[in-house]
DNA sequence: ATAGGTGCAAAGCATTTGCCGCGGT
DNA sequence: ACCGCGGCAAATGCTTTGCACCTAT
């Protein structure tokens, strides 16, 4: 009955109005990274007696207590999604906007490595990475994180 | 007589008008990751009739143009750089906002590798780190294969 | 009871754009 | 001469905030 994020906040002593139980619900069913006008909608079907305001607020909130990450995947729009256990990175397809995740320590260690190697500490990292399917055999992209297609940096 | 940045432009046909020729001239001359904002005032200090909106449409055409490349360190300004002529990526000092610039073939490598791991080719991608001076006990002296040009704190 | 949350609309920021006179080529 | 450019201010698009009311604890 109570969501993942809910039981989240509650641990946090988070006061836990209806709008937040219902942002946190749709925050643990989601599975994509969706942004905040997204969200609202998707918590508007539930409730529609929450404003976008508190959709900001929340996410907002959430993010500094560290249980939303917030993603910059290009298009301007802030996405979220919930912490996750592991790290884990993302891979933008160009074309159809979809995020894959995936995990990689070597990856991290030679992150790490890097760092310490120019006399820091790692204390964070952004990275993405912009692809395009490799020609396999015609594969409809079909809305896994319904998102436009993304225009890569150069 | 001629900037760096004045000559690209000429190569590929811009019409080069006085406002063009400044901020071309204030780009090739940095060597640090400006934003729009900086380059406004860097302008505006060799020659006080050019408008902000002016270095937004300039950095625009240049990024188009490949002269430019866009980045976004946080703090939600974008910030400029000339194109390279190798791939670069950027660690940033948290504390003091520093930007140092390093290349990797072997992190170019794996990235590659993994993307295509996952079914993508990879068309670009965005890397920054975020690390703090280390504490030092073993120093290599003054990191091997780093370029440091830096810039100023926010 | 009361600290803190919410809705609404207005304000903020970085960036873009419409209009129109001006200046390269 | 022509087409594109630059200045200005207004418009955008995302996000935050001031204010007055409301609600978990």
């Amino acid at each position: 009955m109570e969501s993942r994020i809910e039981r989240l906040c509650i641990e946090r002593r988070l006061k836990m109005t209806g709008q937040r139980r219902i942002i946190a619900r749709v925050l643990s069913e989601a599975t994509d990274h969706p942004d905040v006008e997204e969200l609202y909608r998707r918590a508007s079907a539930l409730d529609a007696r929450i404003s976008i305001a508190t959709v900001y607020r929340t996410v907002r909130l959430l993010e500094e207590k560290g249980i939303l990450e917030r993603r910059d995947f290009g298009g301007g729009r802030a996405r979220y999604e919930a912490t996750a256990h592991g790290h884990h990175y993302h891979l933008i397809d160009v074309d159809s906007g979809r995020v894959i995740e995936f995990a990689d320590p070597d990856l991290e260690t030679m992150l790490h490595a890097l760092a310490s190697r120019l006399g820091f500490d790692l204390v964070s990292m952004r990275l993405e990475l912009f692809g395009r399917r490799a020609r396999v055999r015609d594969e409809r992209a079909s809305a896994g994180d319904a998102a436009p297609p993304v225009q890569a940096p150069r």
